[in-house]
DNA sequence: AATGAATGAGATTTCATTCAT
DNA sequence: TATGAATGAAATCTCATTCAT
């Protein structure tokens, strides 16, 4: 990508996770970029897109993390194992992109409903393999999709206690790992 | 409270559910409530404090209501399964109020930071429960702070997933109940 | 109509005329109204509707003014010198809504197109009034169609020719109708 | 002139004609033209330039064309009856020019008020071979500015009456010649 | 000769808040 | 107690223009 364009993209990333959506406005995040209003709106249609892009980009990049990262094992455990080091430690290395995909979560904006689908898929693909584990017998037959939800929701609630640390630390420990599996 | 008082407070929860705290404007919620614009200014000092009571109101619902119903038993796990049962009933029947609560812990608006000192008290009032049932060995004993932040997101995530649900339920069933409990 | 309402519509006429569509900005609308430019959105939707509601008040307004003056005979050519008389009138006394009227008939925005529209609803009306006389024989018969177009094209080039001398007379003077008349 | 230069001037008036002089953007000027913005700084100071300079070679086209066309005759009606047939086709073959220049008569814009002091020069130029008529006694004397006014606008209502047919016709017929000076 | 990334002044629009009634 | 007309600060967005290449 441009490097004026993810230049901006991170500057947005940075404020719109410290203010919000619609408290971070564009001159902010023009500053934040070191660059004129004008050149947000050369790169974006809209404050919206940037947004989108955003999102986007950071969902992307998770797939691509974990693909690359299960490659080394064919055991459903221990890939469901990589996926949750994987998941933490881009929660921890990027919490400022994750908060806003939370907190923009819920509502009926265009923005906001977009958003649920595309967190939607991002279920399908871990259900996929939660099922493979039960399939081997990991864990008994059940609902996947509540599972998915529960091990998502689990990581979450993990990742936000920890940083909320006076000490945050920055790596997902081997302890949140299990305890997070140790829930499913 | 003052019956016009509480039917802004409704209309406003109805609307700020909808929308979001921004994009919920003051002519909607008026509209909503059937009142003039200037009213809710008669009874409110701001946006932001309608914002406020509307959560406050929530919480303080939330502990009257556990408060009454765990009189019934002295058992810790007894009450810790009572509690389960009272937030997955709350959050059912107001959900509107809980999306909102959800939304606004993240970021760092005045009004989201007092938002999460308010919830972290909702936590210290839970971590107690489980601190009991610790002491009472019904779990052994651990990180009693992380088990009340996975407490509390078991039931988030398990409450979101319920209610995506094509037919939702409208009841906290004792599955589900169950279900969270095994996870401490 | 609401004082403050058409306060801004006479300031927009005003401001436009002077200016043309586009160059005329809200800002000097409100200060030519003597009011703050919120209070422009709150009576109007847009600026587009601001100028949608001063043409649209215009042409019914030259409607109104011929049907009222009309009534007086049945005959038809004394019917259509009384049109003459009462449009080149209103074109002296409302110059600056005619001004923009002829400006903003050119072009595809969609308030053209509907201007355009409106005109030619404006050109029904007067050729009805010009076959009444090709019926009662003032007239050979001919294209009243085009008939109306090249009186009412007369009447805009005789009044631009008036308007643009130097001691601009402010009434439609019997020489000027007759002139018209002879060109059908 | 250079040809990337013309092929600007042509893009402007088709995107001008069909837009407007504020609504049609550098932007789209360059697209149609498929040069890059850049390239209309490089031909020309400013967008206003770009209009003047497509107002007067439209201008001075007429001119040209006209006195060319004359030189097969000394009568002074024939002469007349010929500019009448040369200003009809142009008007039918450079419609969007001519739409741009009927549309930003009005207004006070510094661009605007130079466009009406040209158009003055061409009523001088048509206003003097009326006066040839006149004192040839085709006409009777009378205030010629005036006719000279009439005949131009005879010219520009026709020309948007068969301009807005259903089927266009792309010629000046005799009938409309003879139509327009049986008016003066 | 030609480009297109970058700009920033200025436009339209939104909306929480005020205040006279 | 309740209203709603009026406000103005601040938001998003547009676009003619510049300039290094």
């Amino acid at each position: 990508m441009n490097k004026t364009k993810s230049n901006i993209l991170m500057a947005a990333i940075e404020v719109v996770s410290k203010k919000g959506y619609h408290p971070a406005t564009m001159d902010e995040i023009a500053k934040e970029a070191n660059v004129a209003k004008g050149t947000l709106y050369y790169y974006f249609e809209s404050k919206e897109s940037i947004f989108n892009d955003m999102i986007d980009s950071g969902i992307s990049m998770i797939r691509e993390e974990i693909l690359e990262k299960i490659k080394v094992t064919e055991d459903s455990m221990q890939q469901l194992r990589i996926i949750t080091r994987a998941i933490l430690t881009l929660v921890f290395e990027r919490r400022n992109l994750f908060k806003i995909i939370i907190s923009q979560l819920w509502g009926e904006d265009i923005r906001q409903i977009e958003l649920r689908k595309k967190m939607n898929e991002v279920m399908d693909f871990i259900e996929a393999y939660i099922i493979n584990c039960v399939e081997d017998g990991y864990f008994e037959a059940a609902n996947t999709r509540l599972k998915a939800f529960n091990y998502f929701g689990a990581m979450m609630t993990t990742a936000v206690y920890y940083l909320n640390l006076e000490e945050p630390i920055d790596h997902a420990s081997e302890t949140m790992i299990e305890e997070i599996l140790s829930q499913l």
